[in-house]
RNA sequence: GUGUCCGUAGCUCAGCUGGAUAGAGCAACGGCCUUCUAAGCCGUGGGUCGGGGGUUCGAAUCCCUUCGGGCACACCA
């Protein structure tokens, strides 16, 4: 469906035309004073020097032409050479149904037969997630349904780091611990248990003790690496261990996903690379891109337009082994056999930047992706603490996700029944907490998500929990209101949808209207930008403009029933658009709060 | 050293394909609950948009330079 500022463009257009100048000059925008107009063009003074004429002139000849259309409720040439715009509230009301009966707010399929492939989430075989881990679940997630919601056909993968030294690590302390486990017998040649001789929990404590260990012990971290070496050759009886480890891995890490409500389509990880490895750099030798360099096997991936010089990439190392490189390429030629994707997103902590332009510059000139594939970065900050440090707990350690879900559920909870209190509302502790869990991921994604994503951003907790201004549950706040007002009109969605809008418009209502009308300009932006924060920012509006015209217009007392209508129309069409814009950040409202 | 990102109110951040008096939230102060959820609404105070130059009718926004900070610069992931 077509934008309102290009419906307004094309009809500013026309009447440049029409007095005799160039219609791009009509480019119409949202006023960036609201005060005096609700649109401008500023077209004439971009014009006036091309046709000798002073702006104001040019924007009296083009006003008085639009004066004419009745999409303008007020056309007026200013000062310089300003059009200050409204559009009619006739107009205004049109557009704003239609986009109400789209099912996709209007939005086109922009992706429509493309399939992109967002690479996010980052974990780690056998280590919990970490508050490190936040960021790219959190983003990911919400630029893999932002893209979806636009038409592409997404598939997200966690991409899990499986193969690596943390293996080898808990092998060796395993060995040392239960040195009889068949794993452990080089003569063995029988079948391995089925169930792991160790539990999730022990893995916890397996882990963390082992590489503090390693650090201290060279022979331990010898022996961890001939470990780590051995179960990539193949080795029987680690390779059923690193199966064990794996699964219990993989369903802890499901879980706490599940609990960040970030869901992957696939769980792939570096190992599923290694089968691909070989004939990839084979390939890239054939084609004579890859070379060798210092023991190294390399390739040059400067360009001419550089602004520095880019080293090499390596993608085979001198002792033989793969690395990230290698291992991502390899992903690469999988995802391209399996997938043929159009495209891919990558989400990783900005400071990887560099490894990324090199790989992707490998992948394109070996070949291993098409000519025209879009391959994207997207680099985001740290999340620090209070002291604009990376995020330590008191201790000094690294945060574990588990626990920051759980304060910030608690902290949601505690201010839940404070609230429900105050009102004199029973509500049980199930719904509570319940009610805490949602509120309490709203908050965190919220305000991960309303930063942008290169930057930094202070993580605090009070702030996070304050649960007023620009925040998450301020949001929710505003959909429960909605919610609560139409539960009360009691009548269903299937009825509201065949109310009209008001055509006479109150002032909070036609700036409410306004903003909504914004919804599929502001959605394929952010699409377009793979920019999540636009969207927060867009339903803050939309919430302040919601509450404005609360706070001024009485709903349910309304008396005449057509108005009362209008508004019940508007404010369910503010509750979709609200609804629709937070699931594509990755959380959704409770019923009460 | 080279490259890159960032520097906007006391704090946390928007705005950056150039437009008219630079916006929010928090914090401070003052109003608004017998009336649809006060996690709300209204108002007051608070800024040389790091500094300097340039392009332009017009610059927080584009270019150059400078200061301050983060990060990255071949066999770690």
């Amino acid at each position: 469906m077509q934008k309102l500022l290009d419906i307004l463009s094309e009809i500013t257009g026309k009447a440049f035309i029409k007095a005799g100048y160039d219609g791009e000059l009509g480019r119409v925008s949202v006023s960036n004073r609201p005060d005096l107009c609700e649109f401008q063009c500023n077209g004439a003074m971009a014009g006036a020097k091309k046709y000798g004429k002073a702006p104001i002139q040019i924007a009296e000849e083009v006003a008085e032409i639009l004066k004419e259309d009745k999409s303008f409720g007020k056309v007026e040439a200013v000062k310089p050479g300003f059009l200050n715009l409204d559009i009619s509230e006739s107009f205004l009301s049109e557009y704003a149904e239609k986009l109400s009966g789209d099912e996709k707010l209007g939005t086109e399929d922009i992706g429509k037969g493309r399939t992109i492939i967002v690479d996010y989430g980052g974990a780690n075989v056998a280590k919990p997630l970490h508050i490190g881990h936040l960021r790219s679940a959190v983003i990911g997630e919400s630029v893999k349904r932002i893209l979806s919601f636009c038409g592409y056909r997404t598939i997200g993968d966690v991409h899990l780091g499986d193969v690596g030294l943390q293996m080898g690590l808990i092998i060796t302390e395993l060995k040392e611990r239960q040195p009889k486990l068949p794993y452990f017998d080089e003569s063995f040649t029988g079948d391995y248990p089925k169930d792991a001789p160790f539990t999730l929990s022990d893995l916890e404590e397996i882990y963390p003790k082992a590489s503090t260990r390693s650090k201290e012990d060279e022979a331990y971290r010898e022996a961890a690496q001939k470990a780590t070496l051995k179960l990539q050759e193949g080795h029987r009886g680690y390779h059923a261990l690193w199966e064990h480890i794996l699964r219990l891995s993989k369903e802890d890490l499901k879980k706490n996903y599940d609990n960040l409500d970030v869901h992957f389509e696939l769980w792939k990880g570096e190992s599923d690379a290694i089968p691909y490895v070989k004939d990839m750099v084979d390939s890239l030798v054939e084609k004579g891109i890859a070379y060798e360099s210092e023991g190294a096997l390399v390739v040059d991936i400067a360009e001419e337009s550089d602004p520095k010089e880019y080293p090499p990439c390596i993608v085979r190392k001198s002792d033989g082994a793969a690395n990230y490189e290698t291992s991502d390429l390899g992903t690469l030629v999988e995802r391209e056999k399996l997938y043929s994707p159009d495209g891919y997103v990558y989400l990783a902590d900005k400071r990887q930047e560099l490894h990324y332009t090199q790989f992707f510059r490998v992948a394109k000139r070996g070949g291993i992706v098409k000519p025209d594939s879009e391959l994207k970065f997207i680099g985001f900050g740290t999340m620090n603490g209070k002291d604009g440090k990376p995020f330590k707990t008191r201790a000094g350690g690294v945060l574990r996700l588990e626990y920051l879900i759980k304060e910030i559920n608690e902290a949601a909870y505690e201010k839940i029944k404070e609230s429900n209190k105050e009102k004199g509302r029973e509500v049980s502790e199930e719904e509570a907490r319940e009610t805490a869990r949602i509120v309490g991921l709203a908050a965190l994604k919220y305000g991960d998500l309303s930063n942008q994503a290169v930057k930094d951003y202070v993580f605090d907790m009070d702030r996070f929990m304050a649960f007023e201004g620009n925040t998450g549950p301020y949001i929710l706040y505003t959909i429960v209101r909605i919610n609560s007002i139409l539960e009360k009109y009691g009548v269903s969605d299937e009825v509201i949808k065949g109310y009209s809008f008001n055509a006479k418009l109150n002032e909070s209502e036609k700036a409410l209207m306004l903003k909504l009308s914004q919804v599929n300009q502001i959605l394929e932006g952010a699409c377009e930008e793979l920019a999540p924060h636009k969207i927060c920012s867009f339903i803050y509006d939309v919430a302040n403009e919601f509450n404005r015209f609360y706070h001024g217009t009485k709903i349910l007392s309304e008396e005449n029933e057509e108005r009362k209508q209008g508004y019940i129309a508007l404010i369910s069409f503010a509750n979709r658009v609200l609804k629709q814009c937070i699931t594509l950040l990755g959380f959704a409202a409770p019923q009460k709060m």
